[in-house]
DNA sequence: ATCGTAATTGCGCAGATTCGTAATTAATGA
DNA sequence: TCATTAATTACGAATCTGCGCAATTACGAT
């Protein structure tokens, strides 16, 4: 195999780091939706859009489809839902860990968190 | 809230978009490794591996514990192991479309499969 | 205290990403 | 054909990331 796996893994994610593009994603979980409306919705311009749409084309990750004057955007197979909602759980444990973390300060507590540094 | 949850999803992915980090991930998926061990695995200089773990760490999705004169890496959190699956299970679905795409190519089909440009 | 090893940090440079402006393509209607 | 709107592409500037080298911290042994 000429690129390793996790060079793949990598790649995937660097793609979806970034606030627009998953906005994108996650709007098209709804089912397909053309630009124009995909516009109205993320606060971006249209020039920026366009580009971020066109690397989620050459990733494959969306497919692209002309109907009349627009372009109809839609998610190319259903493990994309899956992975955002894997980081939407993460992020979950994530923040609820520091919720905790907080009540255990405000509670005086003397606990070593023994993190960072 | 003071960070809209798309960017911290986006965040936690772009965290993710490197090679050596997605290593250490997976690596630490089978248990806490010192740096020792995991400078042994991951064909990197010591002071890279230093840089993508300290990413690793202010993000929290490990933890780093000083045991005499090493320091023992492992993850945070048992989601982190369910992220790495989903995006194994979007690449090998990703992967086989291809392999479909390539067979219909090879067997001269004139389906259209309407897909950038 | 000094040395040696493990690991991290500071810093400058090369390369990649992102964003905006301007130019381009595609389709539709006058 | 010409004008208009939707969407994309080209390109340059500003910014961010990753990497290597040198310096630093932390710990244990002599």
């Amino acid at each position: 195999m000429s690129v390793p796996l996790y060079e793949a893994k990598a790649e995937l994610f660097r793609l979806l780091g970034h606030p627009v593009r998953i906005r994108v994603l996650e709007l098209l979980q709804d089912g397909p939706k053309p630009v124009r409306e995909l516009l109205a919705a993320i606060e971006v311009e249209p020039t920026g859009l366009s580009q971020h749409l066109a690397v989620l084309r050459r990733s494959g990750l969306v497919t692209a489809q002309r109907e009349g004057t627009t372009v109809v955007y839609a998610l190319a197979g259903g493990r994309v839902a899956g992975l955002l909602r894997a980081a939407r759980e993460l992020l979950a444990e994530k923040l609820s860990g520091q919720h905790e973390l907080l009540n255990e300060l405000l509670e005086g507590g003397e606990e070593d968190v023994a993190q960072d540094r």
